[in-house]
RNA sequence: GGAGACUUAGCUCAGUUGGGAGAGCACCUGCCUUACAAGCAGGGGGUCACAGGUUCGAGCCCUGUAGUCUCCACCA
């Protein structure tokens, strides 16, 4: 027997445990069709947040319900070793403890990493747990593995050989505090508060002086010459002569570059190629020195004189006060301009002239945009939307920088001779090694993770995974990683595979707080996912996630409709618990034989249900699909269908009651396999209590539709829900008490002994056939239904109700003759709709004619 | 500058091929009815941001306006 109250503690307990004693989450049965998803896998940095549990419970849900389907689901877990933020994590571990990783060295630091890493891992693999993902742990992946490893080294010999992996010198994002490059997508701009500063500049041999706009003026010990457009009347005069940099006093040539924008601040740009990108396309051009004035670390170097070694912030503020005693600081304006930040570590951005590993990716995006011009070799966006945002940025996309200056990651496979400088490239060292020095970069987290969806299944090695389960049915994820992930699978597998990654890419939002903010270590207002679990239970937890958003669409959380779902489980066991406590021990469950009227109408909403969750959960509308069982559990099953039972569970009828019985259990068993995916924990619960512990859900069949049933039946029970709703109504307006009996005569209804005691049972209503006394009348869809008058005290109220609700009708009426009188609507709308207005306007001019005969009657 | 999203009940949000606006919470009334009082029954409450247009018919499609937000690209 249940408990009277839903405890999600003792639900849970030893659930997860039994699944992965029984091997449920173990993929391989041939003989069935295979259905695959690989998890995005979570960075080692720390726990999973609500995000992490959203994204996971809609994987599951998918798994799950394709495994009921009749799948062989393959769920792959992993996790990603998260290149610069997890060394920036464990550098922090390490500073605390009063250590650099110098100090380590290389070897040591990476032990220290690997330590790092198998303690969170554990930690995310308990809350996968606690979640109850149904991954299959014995293919569980890690970006750092030795096959992943290979197949990174493979990718990059590969591109290298192709032509489609480069060195060069450019001006890339250089975090000063990480001291690594960072690709374009890791920096993020934000506007921040700065000064414009006006600097002024004499020339070399007149005294002429021009300024000149700048937001960093410490790079200005890197600039090489002055720019000025060629066609610019007001300044080109000064193209050939030369003008001395405030900063050193080195002489500038003031040279002609249609670049700069005429009419744009003083026309006049100094020219910075180590520290900024466009500069540097300038320099390129002239052919101009390129010299750095800035250390790794953010600090100046000796080409700044008596500022070498300051920070460049620093470096910015005493050059100034230099400025102004010289009086060469023109003047400053205060500005908000966008300025980028490392995504890591928060620092700012140094444009930095470096030495860097490029992947050329015009190609690469070519072949993707071109397969997506095929239903066939195409990937499906769910919601649609975002093919385009996928799309646009492959069609304005910049080569890739692939080095990182870490120690945490895959190295480059790369060594250089260490007399000649010759590049060996190749996945094992060359022979003679000792001749050679190993390129000291990683490659970027996300160069492993775009192979992901295939390594993870064994490739380049044709393993029977790979040729079972590649291409991949669906990735789950977020909308902030379509650039930084989901672009870079596509393309790579493309490349490699010759196919997308995956079928279908289903995108959600981010999950916010309860105000709509974003969730942020500063704000403070992140939300553990297992505190959630440990308050509501982890189903409710993913009853919340899974029904409570649009896809693509970002979701607050909300702690009242964490309770909302708390209610609607505790509902659900309490349903069951009535089914269950009825089963008495002579009692033994068959397949209902359905026939009588009630049984008709549960058995065929639960098929409209079945039909509508089915094509939902097909088109990844979990929320709509979700919302329907609940509404069917809580109100045709539990509001309707269960008080209906009641009288035949309390007749002495033997027959009818296991029959009544047969059809509770079926339908419940139904509730919960649809309900399965959402809540896995208690629906294998009570699962288990209808049958035996030894039994599980997880291995049952996903409900079908039951046609063997007569509709007529049900329709009859609609309208006994009609005449239950009206008692109601009446009952409350008139303050009838639910216990005292009234007579009704029901006209266009043919009611049998069954049906008759429904209706006493649920409303204390005695059905007669005739009367003297006086009525009131309510129109239904069937006919009308008549309350003996004199048990009802009101006839005022009845006559001013009449009159509100003729006054309805009329209007009602009105707008149908309106709209069936016109010749367009009739030529035009669909016949059904045609045919459905008519009978509406039959009906309501019924119903107005019923409700009139009685107000004559009354008056 | 480019792209996209959002604006619906007091609050948070659903509303998928255009055919009479829904949920949860809150509010009001009445109920301990033998599964559930974290429950049951009933009720009030919306010119679907605004203005046009297409259509027999628009919350839904098109155009524009206003406000909110996100992403991308950024000129010293």
């Amino acid at each position: 027997m249940l408990d009277s109250r839903y405890d999600p503690k003792k639900v849970e307990e030893g659930k997860y445990q039994n699944w992965l004693d029984h091997h449920y989450f173990e993929c391989g049965d041939m003989s069935k069709k295979p259905y695959c998803i690989v998890i995005p896998p979570p960075n080692v940095t720390g726990k999973l947040h609500l995000g992490h549990a959203m994204d996971n419970t809609i994987q599951d849900l998918l798994a799950r319900y394709n495994r009921l389907k009749g799948f062989d689901v393959l769920w792959v877990p992993g996790m990603d070793h998260a290149g610069i933020a997890t060394q920036a994590k464990v550098d922090e571990r390490l500073k605390n403890q009063g250590v650099s990783r110098y100090d380590l060295g290389r070897e040591k630091f990476l032990e220290k990493a690997w330590e790092w890493k198998n303690e969170y891992s554990d930690f995310i693999r308990s809350q996968w747990a606690k979640l109850g993902n149904s991954t299959d742990y014995r293919k569980e992946r890690f970006t750092l593995d030795e096959g992943l490893s290979e197949a990174v080294a493979k990718v990059f010999v590969t591109y290298y050989n192709e032509g489609l992996i480069y060195r060069g010198k450019r001006v890339i994002n250089w975090d000063p505090q990480a001291k690594t490059a960072l690709s374009n997508i890791e920096v993020i701009h934000k506007d921040v508060e700065a000064y414009m500063y006006y600097i002024r500049y004499k020339m070399v041999d007149s005294d002429e002086t021009f300024t000149v706009a700048t937001t960093r003026p410490e790079t200005m010990f890197g600039d090489v010459c002055i720019v000025v457009n060629p066609n610019d009347e007001k300044v080109n005069h000064l193209i050939g002569k030369k003008a001395i940099n405030p900063a050193n006093g080195d002489e500038l040539p003031i040279i002609g570059d249609e670049y700069i924008e005429i009419g744009f601040g003083t026309g006049i740009m100094k020219c910075t190629p180590a520290h900024d990108p466009n500069d540097y396309q300038i320099a390129l051009r002239h052919n101009l020195e390129m010299p750095i004035c800035m250390n790794e670390d953010g600090t100046m170097n000796e080409l700044c004189g008596e500022f070498n070694g300051l920070d460049r912030f620093e470096c910015r503020e005493k050059l100034l006060e230099k400025y102004k005693a010289e009086g060469c600081l023109d003047r400053m304006e205060k500005i908000v301009h966008s300025v980028g930040h490392s995504e890591r570590t928060g620092v700012m951005v140094e444009p930095y002239l470096s030495n860097q590993w490029f992947v050329k990716m015009k190609p690469l995006a070519e072949a993707v945009l071109e397969a997506q011009q095929h239903e066939e070799s195409k990937i499906n966006f769910y919601p649609k939307r975002f093919e385009k945002t996928f799309t646009q940025w492959l069609e304005n996309i910049e080569d890739w920088c692939i080095s990182r200056q870490l120690w945490w990651g895959h190295r480059i496979p790369v060594w250089y001779h260490n007399e000649t400088g010759e590049i060996y490239c190749d996945v094992n060292p060359p022979k003679d090694v000792e001749n050679y020095h190993q390129d000291e970069d990683v490659l970027d987290t996300w160069f492993s993770s775009a192979l992901w969806p295939f390594t993870t299944l064994g490739w380049p090695e044709e393993t029977e995974d790979y040729k079972r389960y590649f291409p991949t049915s669906c990735m789950v994820t977020g909308y902030d990683i379509i650039f930084f992930w989901v672009a870079r699978m596509a393309f790579s597998a493309r490349h490699f595979c010759n196919d997308v990654p995956f079928k279908d890419c289903l995108i959600h939002g981010l999950i916010r707080d309860e105000k709509g903010r974003k969730m942020s270590k500063s704000l403070g207002n992140g939300i553990d996912p297992i505190d959630l679990i440990d308050r509501y239970g982890a189903d409710a937890l993913r009853l919340f996630l899974s029904t409570n958003s649009t896809p693509g669409l970002d979701m607050n959380y909300s702690t009242e409709k964490m309770e909302a779902g708390w209610n609607f489980i505790n509902k659900l066991w309490n349903a069951s618990r009535y089914v269950l406590m009825n089963c008495d021990e002579t009692y033994r469950y068959k397949k209902p034989e359905i026939s009588n009227d009630i049984d008709c109408w549960i058995i065929n909403r639960l098929n409209e249900t079945i039909k509508s969750v089915t094509t939902n959960l097909d088109k990844y509308e979990l929320a709509i699909a979700g919302n329907e069982i609940i509404s069917f559990v809580w109100e045709d099953f539990c509001s309707m269908y269960i008080e209906f039972t009641k009288s035949a569970l309390n007749s002495d009828n033997i027959e009818l009651k296991h029959q009544t019985l047969d059809t509770l259990i079926y339908v419940l068993e139904a509730i919960l396999k649809l309900l399965h995916p959402f809540i896995p924990f208690v629906t294998e619960e009570i699962y288990q209590n209808i049958y035996d512990k030894e039994s599980s859900i997880m291995i049952e069949t996903w409900p079908e539709i039951n046609d063997k049933i007569d509709t007529g039946k049900a329709k009859n029970i609609d309208s006994i829900i009609q005449i239950i709703k009206i008692t109601r109504e009446i009952r409350n307006e008139n303050d009838i008490k639910p216990s005292k009996e009234l007579d009704i005569i029901v006209d266009g209804l043919k009611l049998d002994e069954s049906l008759s005691n429904i209706l006493y049972r649920m409303t204390k209503l005695n059905v007669i056939d005739s009367t003297d006394e006086e009525t009131i009348v309510r129109p239904t869809d069937f006919g009308k239904v008549s309350f003996i008058m004199n048990q009802i005290v009101d006839k005022e109220a009845e006559l001013a109700k009449i009159d509100k609700e003729l006054e309805r009708l009329a209007s009602e009426i009105e707008r149908g003759e309106k709209m069936l009188s016109n010749d367009k609507f009739i030529s035009k709308a669909p016949p059904a709709k045609v045919e459905e207005e008519k009978n509406k306007l039959t009906n309501y001019r019924n119903s107005y004619n019923t409700l009139l005969e009685k107000k004559k009657d009354f008056e």
